[in-house]
DNA sequence: GCTATATATATCGTTCCGATATATCGAGCC
DNA sequence: GGCTCGATATATCGGAACGATATATATAGC
């Protein structure tokens, strides 16, 4: 998850931790807070597999600024990370992560990825409303309220995910053409 | 947080992991699943520091049933954790294991907790806006989007703290004698 | 007696997190 | 020049969480 934001973050341009650290708040914002401690061992793991790499070393002590520079190998990995095809929707902030780089995704791969999100959300919505018709009696006022409450807010998440397909499709629609050409060659650039 | 969900529920009745896993999953249900390789080192954790004691031990191999019971000290562990004067709010979760405990609390400390988020809420709620407006131009629309969902669901959120906060005075004003006996004896059944 | 499934505990490797230590740099001030 | 302050920047520690997996027993259905 974060081997991606930090992915997602290089590929708009190299940087170095502290400027990453700073752009993930700017941008996950107060949905997710990303710690120095998570930060800095995550971007050793993507240089030791060589999906990053440092791009100004410090020579020695002193002058110490490593800007990290997203390789080829990392550009694939970001690609396969954001299709997550495991148990990647338990992670709220999963989806709100891909969604701030769905800009570097194919539509089609946009709609699967919402469309997969409501369906978890749906299977979560009906789970919810078992619960609540299967233990009304069982548990206290706050559980249940809890509970109602998070229905609520799942069928309102429902709702934006149906909006933001809607316009997906819309967008899709109406410049159908490039057919091929997009598809086949990757990005350019 | 797991600690204290461990301990309120075993304030419930004494049962083993096991059991408890499913009672967790039972009250949380979909907004928080607990693994095993969470939940067992948490009860070693708990057990170690006094909390949690086993009831019936497994004699030796076979038969193993480690029942777990509360402790005076852990009773004492549970007021204190769920009153969280730290940097609570962050963790989604722990407002809502709270709630799902408040049964256990005194009024005027359910009505500070639920202050306290709503505060929370307000301030994020602030922030958000903040960012909708100052970096309007700068990010995309899916990011766009992201903020203003978030905005709106933190808005529903704070609507509902404020319906719980109001019931909870008006059930105070409602009956606001019987001062020491309900608080003591706890619950049966 | 066989085979699932539910019950029950334990542990491994990886990641995450909060805290903390440390060093450099630029700006403002006297 | 010398001083401090806050922003920039990296590193690391211990503890905790997570997902996966191994193992054993008990129960139920056939």
């Amino acid at each position: 998850m974060l081997e991606l934001a930090i992915l997602g973050l290089l590929k708009e341009s190299s940087m170095h931790g502290y400027q990453l650290k700073k752009r993930l708040s700017e941008t996950l914002g107060p949905f997710w807070q990303v710690s120095y401690g998570s930060l800095y061992p995550a971007l050793k793991r993507l240089q030791r597999d060589g999906s990053v790499e440092v791009v100004f070393p410090r020579e020695d002590v002193g002058r110490r600024k490593n800007v990290y520079r997203v390789t080829e190998s990392g550009e694939r990995l970001f690609s396969e990370l954001v299709e997550a095809s495991g148990h990647e929707n338990q992670d709220e902030n999963g989806f709100r992560v891909r969604l701030a780089f769905f800009r570097y995704l194919k539509p089609e791969t946009r709609i699967g990825l919402l469309e997969r999100r409501k369906a978890y959300l749906l299977n979560r919505l009906a789970d919810i409303k078992t619960r609540l018709t299967s233990y009304r009696e069982r548990v206290d006022t706050y559980t249940l309220s809890l509970m109602r409450h998070g229905m609520d807010s799942t069928e309102h998440d429902i709702q934006w995910l149906e909006n933001m397909i809607r316009s997906e499709r819309q967008a899709a629609r109406r410049k159908p053409k490039r057919r091929t050409a997009v598809s086949k060659e990757g990005g350019h650039t």
